[in-house]
DNA sequence: AGCGACATGTAATACGTTACATGATTGG
DNA sequence: CCAATCATGTAACGTATTACATGTCGCT
């Protein structure tokens, strides 16, 4: 059930509405949270129940209204307490290694072009992070103590994503080693760091 | 429903029992695929009826009888048509990053320890998988082209592991930087590079 | 004598996804 | 005029986790 606490720890950094969470969870903190709009409204019900959460609704006009939660002190002791109890990395699930593991079943080259797809989409998101980055966190050396934790985090999706990346390039060149099963060679590409 | 894909393709390698399945998603394969006996074995039954797998039963004395599943010619054509689709990377869920975005609501030592817990884990993983790929794969340049496979997963594991224990000695070294809130130095660490 | 490995399964519950539903505003 | 964004929710369905259930063998 820690979808509940991932609630809780943004909603402990600032007050959110259901549909500032579900924009955080897709966008910046996507990397190490998902959930849909749905799962996060039932979610926040059933903590405002349990006393974790409170909530006030702010009038608009032209559109609907916002139902504001914020972190009651329960919540936040809740929370607390949480993160030192022992947990365990979270499963991994992942398509594309599955398709990797059966790749034998069809040419490397078709193999080779859903990881050239993936190679982009973890590029693009990297470019993200390096953007989030530059705005929030241009110089670790001046962090205030609460913008560390935020950063660290962040850090886990960079590396994370150059990771793929690297990843994405070994599988491509094994794959084009041996060229008339795998097409023509791949273009070149600039070689990732962490940064 | 990729569970079913990620059954097919182990058994796409050669047959297994339900039980021999329950236990590789454990172990070797499961950096990219975890599910607990009793997903595998609803699925397996599903996937007899749809004729993607079958069985044969084989009598043991004084154990249970196993049953052995093995692909069909449908079920490796229903994998290998599913391979060159295009797939989402896979949510990502990380207790220990919720944990480490609500930090500063405990003391950094308590974060810290639960940090070092979690390196531990993970250099016991990477351990795991060093064996494995000395085992299986102790030189890339003979590789039938069926290993290939095994070896580029088994690749990705590697790396990923390698990665979570520097991002862990980059979260230690953070949290230690304020050393009157971190307590003591952390323990001298050798460093930990991809091989 | 008790625990862990082997081997399979059912049942109940919790969690996640998809589709449906509403309705004004802004921008192309 | 159509689509996207803002903003909330309900209902149905599918997947995953946890607990329960059974029974032998080999080890300590």
């Amino acid at each position: 059930m820690a979808l509940a606490h991932a609630i809780l720890a943004l909603l402990s950094d600032h007050s959110h509405t259901g549909y500032d969470l579900a924009r955080d969870f897709d966008g910046s903190v996507g990397f190490f949270w998902k959930a849909t709009h749905q799962q996060i409204y039932r979610e926040l019900a059933d903590l405002e129940e349990q006393g974790r959460v409170r909530s006030e609704v702010m009038l608009q006009e032209g559109r609907p209204n916002k139902k504001i939660y914020h972190l009651t002190p329960e919540g936040r002791d809740w929370l607390a307490r949480w993160i030192p109890e022992p947990c365990e990395p979270g499963p991994n699930r992942e398509d594309l290694l599955v398709k990797t593991f059966a790749g034998a079943l069809v040419p490397p080259a078709a193999l080779a072009r859903e990881i050239e797809r993936h190679r982009v989409i973890h590029v693009q998101k990297l470019a993200q992070y390096h953007v989030i980055q530059q705005k929030y966190f241009p110089d670790p050396a001046v962090f205030t103590l609460k913008d560390r934790y935020g950063y660290l985090t962040l850090r886990r999706g960079i590396r994370q994503e150059t990771e793929w990346i690297d990843w994405c390039d070994e599988v491509l060149v094994l794959l084009t080693a041996v060229p008339n099963e795998a097409g023509p060679p791949p273009e070149e590409r600039p070689s990732v760091t962490v940064q």
